[in-house]
DNA sequence: GCGAGATATTTTCCAAGTAAATTAGATGTT
DNA sequence: AACATCTAATTTACTTGGAAAATATCTCGC
């Protein structure tokens, strides 16, 4: 049984025969894996009433356990300052986060979870873990750590190399 | 040394120790990787004065080596068939890509490479590849094969279950 | 040959993201 | 104390993508 990628890496040996595809072979399939992933999860949220950048902010609030600021929450979810602006209104107006304007600074905003939100966060956080865990019962819990082992290595290497290549 | 997600998945076990974060450690990894790959990849890109998206579209029809129609063109880049009409607008205005009408029925539309396009995607795509592989380093041929290996065992089962669970 | 539906593509409208500008407040230097 | 500079958050202007409607054309059964 073939995957997409493996079909599209077919078709370039054909056109140019001349190139190395290994690193397609596996960022192809990492990025196609990701997309599948998300679109099944974006599927569950959708029924909540959340998008996923949204669900991202409430877990983000959720597993740090206290306040966040804006600028924190944006890097805590790779996101831009605008982007966290526009998703805590929106989480704002539906009673599910809170904003508190600091003391000393006045310029900064402490960010936290109403009781609505933990409640949403800790019944919704359990499903999206069921449904990755359904997504991904077809590897053995042998194999699923292995894979998890090497993603975490690549993921540090690029964590280090983008500093030095682009970011 | 520990990745993003590893950080990510210690904060949960210390407010939800009663979870699961088996998933979690994969598919969080997954997401960030794949997030990291494409932005080192769009920057690449940038400089050359091509989206991504746009990048993809003449990477189809070059690896199919003749015409697509919009329609498969969509089913061969996941996007959306407006998403196709509008970055197809931008190519051929650039003199990226040609249109023809069916003779046949006049319904449909075939797109190609001008030679211009197909230039472009030629030079681009050794540059994309030779980043990738830059970026994947890290890992020893080895480890690199049995990763795409393992993602494409991942694949496959996702593009079979997602029939069933969502799309 | 003529509707009734099916199909391919495009258009319209709207939601969401970003970069850059803006606002408002803090901090440091003289 | 006054000014310039830095920083946090927000707003603005613009871009891109998707869903659904619109358009154009084909096909089938009569």
């Amino acid at each position: 049984m073939e995957d997409v990628v493996a079909g599209v890496v077919r078709q370039w040996q054909g056109v140019r025969p001349d190139l190395d595809l290994g690193p397609m072979a596996v960022i192809g399939r990492l990025n196609r894996c990701s997309a599948l992933l998300r679109q099944a999860s974006d599927a569950l949220l959708g029924e909540e009433g959340l998008t996923r950048p949204e669900f991202d902010v409430l877990a983000a609030l959720r597993r740090v356990g206290g306040e966040l600021t804006p600028s924190r929450l944006a890097r805590e979810t790779f996101a831009s300052g605008a982007a966290v602006t526009k998703r805590v209104r929106v989480l704002e107006r539906e009673g599910l986060v809170a904003r508190r304007v600091d003391g000393r600074d006045r310029r900064v905003v402490h960010l936290s979870l109403t009781e609505r939100g933990r409640e949403l966060i800790d019944r919704l956080l359990p499903e999206q873990l069921a449904l990755e865990a359904a997504l991904l019962a077809g590897l053995d819990p042998e194999r699923r750590d292995r894979l998890a082992a090497a993603l975490g290595e690549l993921l540090v290497t690029l964590e280090g190399r983008l500093g030095g290549l682009v970011g």
